[in-house]
DNA sequence: CCTGTTGTATTCGTCGGACCAATTGCCGCG
DNA sequence: CGCGGCAATTGGTCCGACGAATACAACAGG
């Protein structure tokens, strides 16, 4: 497994400028884009490329695009935020009170207890040697200043519980705020190196797992999870 | 009803098309599709079309399409779920055996106490307003016959609620299931009235949302969420 | 026989132009 | 002043073309 894509399309990339742009409140909601001949100009593509980036943002629920009225941006209720792409946008245009971190921590406080629970619930002994697994690769980086790779193996192993819980919304949830996740976590990680404790937590709840002790694995889980929030308020 | 709202673009009604299929299973994972140009002449689409249909796919994660070797279906762990369109299409190819609705509830005790909690705690008056609101509309609904009508405001209810929570990704998430939940409703609704029961259990979500007493807010809300898990047991 | 190199065909990515349909907004008529 | 019809605008779709990158096969050398 490696990496993701390096190279983005000429349509894809457009649709990350448009969406970016939106998400850091140049297009206020409602406000209608230029039509499509003109931005396909102004963004130095055709208007094929232009449609096919718009058919991103639309999908997402950012803009519709309606014959002859134009596209407007909706509003931002409407645009759904779970959406990666959608995601990993808004924390470019991050202003850095950002509640987002807030409301990411108390998703995550709601969310992570679930996972590790269903994960002791229903989790078949292959993605419990998968959780196990991932957490000794996280144990064999403890020592280690590759801060990139620490947060993946870390990531991967919040991944591994959840797809262990078998239920595909929580998958799905985790799988989306991952990037943000990661994001936080480097933050918490280059900033110094409480990462014996944080090794320890993630320890108890692969092994509470492992034990099929749903009640132990949502709660050293929520344990985890404040943790991370202490950590976080002390920044 | 029987139908017709065929005024969507024909590259939506092809994404359309494709995805069902997917979600529906006839595609596994990993196969690759045909090409452009083949799977355009096969639905009878140009392939300028079909590509804004990929897009859309592609923009969900439910495909992959890397030049040269083609579209393929990506593994069910990576397409997000939570998407509304690929939730509406998950569910017109379900059996009703079908785990989706286990784990929606599952999903909605994790999600809905939180955002109970969350209003209760973030609520501003015109968030209550709009809760109460929504509440006494259901009442006035409460001896009529229009199940599409009584499930439109309950839903209204949910969302006010999550809304009042201000944490987007709890509306996000609400959002999102709400179609999904909407056909479980009218599922439920058309099956029996215990609609003063749940009415009585909105009230009490309500009430204590407008005390800001979060912790009654949720524990009332755990209750409500069970009710609807013991009644869809009982079909 | 196996391995590394070269060449070629295939397939997606992008482009520009063209036409169609429908809706909007204007304009003239009653 | 209101109403109905006409025309312009704009998105929706199609077509044909070219380029670039690469998977695959043919080939040469050990």
């Amino acid at each position: 497994m490696g990496s993701e894509d390096n190279w983005t399309s000429r349509s894809h990339r457009t649709a990350v400028r448009i969406g970016t742009a939106i998400l850091a409140g140049e297009h206020p909601p409602g406000a209608p884009l230029h039509k499509e001949a003109d931005l396909a100009a102004e963004l130095d593509v055709s208007r094929n490329t232009l449609r096919e980036a718009m058919k991103i943002l639309a999908s997402k629920s950012l803009v519709e695009v309606s014959p002859r009225r134009g596209t407007t941006v909706l509003p931002r209720e409407r645009w759904n935020v779970l959406d990666p792409d959608v995601l990993d946008w808004s924390t470019t245009g991050l202003r850095d009170g950002s509640d987002l971190l807030e409301e990411l921590l108390d998703t995550r406080a709601v969310i992570e207890p679930a996972a590790a629970e269903g994960a002791a619930r229903h989790g078949t002994p292959a993605d419990k040697a998968r959780i196990r697994a991932a957490w000794e690769v996280m144990q064999s980086y403890a020592d280690s200043d590759d801060i990139p790779a620490k947060v993946a193996v870390d990531l991967d192993w919040h991944i591994a519980v959840a797809s262990a819980s078998h239920n595909r919304f929580l998958v799905s949830i985790m799988g989306s705020i991952a990037h943000v996740l990661g994001e936080h976590l480097r933050h918490l990680n280059d900033r110094e190196g409480n990462y014996e404790g944080n090794l320890a937590n993630h320890r108890r709840v692969t092994e509470a797992i492992e034990a099929s002790d749903a009640a132990t694995a949502r709660a050293t889980m929520v344990l985890l999870v404040a943790q991370a929030r202490s950590d976080t308020r002390r920044l």
